[in-house]
DNA sequence: TGACATTTAAAACAATTGTTTTATACTTTT
DNA sequence: AAAAGTATAAAACAATTGTTTTAAATGTCA
């Protein structure tokens, strides 16, 4: 089937560019006739392939963020299974924060990974729920289940969701807000910032600002 | 001078409701007309005093978002004050993390400050200066510098920028994802909910996971 | 090869966009 | 009160938007 071949191509290359755009600028800050100059295709092919432009946002989402959403918790799983001992709480950290800082993709995959989950996240719609139900949700819930497991004291649903809701907010705020941190740091984002960045959200997150002494039960 | 007040009624009437429409559809998401309609004026009204629409667009982040972090700021500042002791880091974060949820402004205000806000740090433009200068820069060195003074131990400046950094992607996290939390939590995002994401905030930030011991210069 | 379906291309569509123009009302000042 | 300055209103502007239509090209299969 070469015509379902060279079909898949022309269609790939509008849902690549359609998400790289759309995560610059946003559903209505993108034109179709932007999206197809950078695609190297026809105007109507969007409509052919797609239907129309909402349709196309929602198939990147589909096919594009939800997929790699799912290859990064492959990811952790795997970087989890590797560490030796992989039961603390310190390991779980680490393989998230690997994989969601240095993982499978290149680095402008990942920012048009997150840009693309923030935009949608402020003002719930169709693609919210899509994200929600196929990434924010299971991801939660495989966290959820890990740190009880590893956590050895007694800990209440609700602090532990915001336990591992303030470890993501680190890790999407290092990653959304590079522009921010690189003028503050100084550094470029490359591989050896990224390094140190994954140092200290294990650090972070499992001690804080490491000041004074942890009350038992406070 | 009852025309030169007039005048400013009819102005602030639009950059207000500009300001709530661009927080939630972005500035290529409002069209004029649509903020006319809310700020009950005529069409021309935006050009007769604004110039363009991009124009109002970042005076919405010089009239309204940059004095409001200010004012955010002196809360903070206040609540410090108020505080006995105020020269632990507990201290610090508390006061920072009131004035930033609870603070002296109405709910919707806050969503609207963050969502605006964090729209416009994925991809640097005008505006981005605007709150890098005037809103990012001042409040990091601030809280550095008053971090410093009550850090007992050495500490270097990346990574004191690191951990404030981690704080205030909490903070953001914790307002721009609403939707993601209240769903996860089941509460609804009201005062005795941000009452508990505040103590949430103190002690993630002091204690992390809390789990295990803090090794002395890892 | 020839009939058929599939894909690309180009042109045209109505609707909406930001902005400008022109005219009318309202205030202030002389 | 007349004049001048300021603010609101309505209509029109050209440009751009998503989408549709129509035509040409390309591929598949008998």
């Amino acid at each position: 089937m070469k015509q379902k071949n060279k079909d898949a191509i022309v269609k790939e290359r509008i849902l690549n560019n359609a998400e790289s755009l759309f995560a610059q600028k946003g559903f209505r800050g993108v034109t179709v006739r932007e999206i197809i100059n950078a695609a190297n295709c026809n105007l109507s092919a969007v409509n052919y392939y797609f239907g129309n432009k909402k349709n196309l946002y929602l198939e990147v989402f589909r096919a594009r963020l939800i997929p790699r959403s799912q290859s990064m918790c492959e990811r952790f799983k795997k970087f989890l299974g590797q560490r030796q001992p992989s039961d603390s709480p310190a390991a779980v950290v680490e393989a998230l924060a690997q994989a969601f800082l240095e993982g499978p993709l290149s680095d402008d995959e990942r920012r048009c990974h997150y840009q693309l989950m923030v935009r949608e996240m402020s003002q719930p719609g169709e693609a919210f729920d899509l994200v929600f139900e196929h990434v924010m949700q299971p991801l939660l819930q495989d966290l959820s289940r890990r740190l009880r497991l590893v956590i050895t004291e007694e800990i209440e649903e609700e602090r532990l969701i915001l336990n591992i809701e303030s470890i993501l907010g680190m890790i999407i705020h290092f990653n959304y807000f590079r522009s921010v941190i690189t003028r503050f740091t100084g550094h470029a984002y490359d591989s050896s910032f990224k390094k140190r960045l994954i140092e200290h959200i294990i650090d972070f997150s499992l001690y804080g600002l490491g000041v004074g002494k942890k009350e038992v039960l406070t």
